[in-house]
DNA sequence: GTAGTTACTTTACCGCCGGTACAGTCGTGC
DNA sequence: GCACGACTGTACCGGCGGTAAAGTAACTAC
């Protein structure tokens, strides 16, 4: 790693846990170029504005939360050749995991770009968007592969099943957040786990 | 509706729109007063800082939304004596009604608040926590109800579920903010109406 | 009818923050 | 040894949240 990835990824990091603890705009370049122990001119060397380094962190972000979600459901692949049985042991598994983070998890970043929409350009926007994509792409593949095998007990687009499992996680960091209280975001993805075993589980003779 | 108070609620009702469009903070005070045609002192005698026009706006819509949610739910009780069908009924209306207004859903602020924690004091984040126990509080009554004649399907946490319609909502929010999409927030409160029907609903024999 | 209160306006100012401009510096690689 | 990359230092700008305090027009109580 050369010195100048060094000194960016250092700003990313110390710029990023300051955003998920108290948001974009209540976290100033003047504090992370004091904690990076730079200046505000070695700040701008790196990004052209705020807007840059918000973009650089989702972007981040999606590669590492891609690659969280290709480990974990890769894990419950080989745990289970049943398509229905991975997608539930991956949703536990994601569950124990964010469990484990109470306040990491970095959704929180997709959300705040999209609760303040004017504070960001069009690019953070674009590529915030690309991210909720993919993980429907992602769940979509999963669900069509359970929907072969066992027909849905209920009527519903599977692409808005697959877009539950981020906006679960989503809403519950909200609550999460709202209530101070952790344990709601992992009960909330136990709880989508709940539906998708119900939805797709052969009835019961 | 003295001078004063109908003042007051023209900042309010200024502030909220634009704040539901672009975010709290890239709302400013004095496109705020220029709007209402008052000056920034003008602005100052009526909330002693930005906090506190938060703080306003968050109460006045729990009280909104508490209504509106005494309105539909009992619409629904009017069509149905069964518990179950009775909370199908509203989750569908509640569908509808967020279908038609589709940027101007209010959950937009606990979340903006929940987002921007150090940005707001303590009275915000309280008034926010107290929002979503009540809604906990309305859902896990109706739950009760239906728990009492229907046993769930699934072991499950009624408050955790209680909490889903919020969570729900919210995690909806950000999707459709994030896709531009505004179709996928009432199609989210779709799937949560679908697996309350499935938690609940008697195994067909 | 006038004194006091309410609901503001006017003017002037402060400090923080995002951002710009630009010249200077220091280490490394060729 | 020199060019380039990775910064530092200094100085400045405008917008925004917020403060201070004096002035004023309209209503309201007595």
């Amino acid at each position: 790693m050369s010195r100048a990835s060094g000194t960016r990824q250092r700003i990313m990091d110390v710029a990023q846990e300051a955003i998920l603890r108290k948001g974009f705009d209540a976290t100033s370049i003047e504090e992370i170029v004091a904690s990076v122990e730079i200046t505000k001119s070695g700040f701008f060397y790196h990004f052209p504005d705020k807007n840059a380094l918000a973009l650089a962190l989702i972007e981040r972000h999606i590669e590492v939360e891609d690659a969280l979600f290709d480990d974990l459901f890769g894990r419950a692949r080989e745990l289970s050749d049943d398509p229905l049985q991975t997608m539930l042991i991956g949703l536990k598994l994601l569950a124990e995991l964010i469990a484990d983070m109470p306040n990491q998890h970095p959704g929180c970043i997709v959300a705040t770009a999209a609760y303040q929409d004017r504070l960001f350009n069009r690019d953070v926007r674009a590529s915030n968007r690309k991210a909720v994509l993919g993980w429907r792409k992602r769940f979509r593949a999963m669900l069509d592969e359970i929907a072969a095998i066992y027909p849905p007990r209920d009527e519903v687009d599977l692409d808005a099943v697959a877009d539950m499992v981020s906006g679960q996680v989503e809403g519950g960091i909200i609550l999460s957040r709202a209530l101070e209280d952790s344990s709601i975001l992992p009960q909330q993805v136990v709880l989508l786990r709940s539906y998708i075993k119900l939805l797709f589980s052969p009835p019961v003779q």
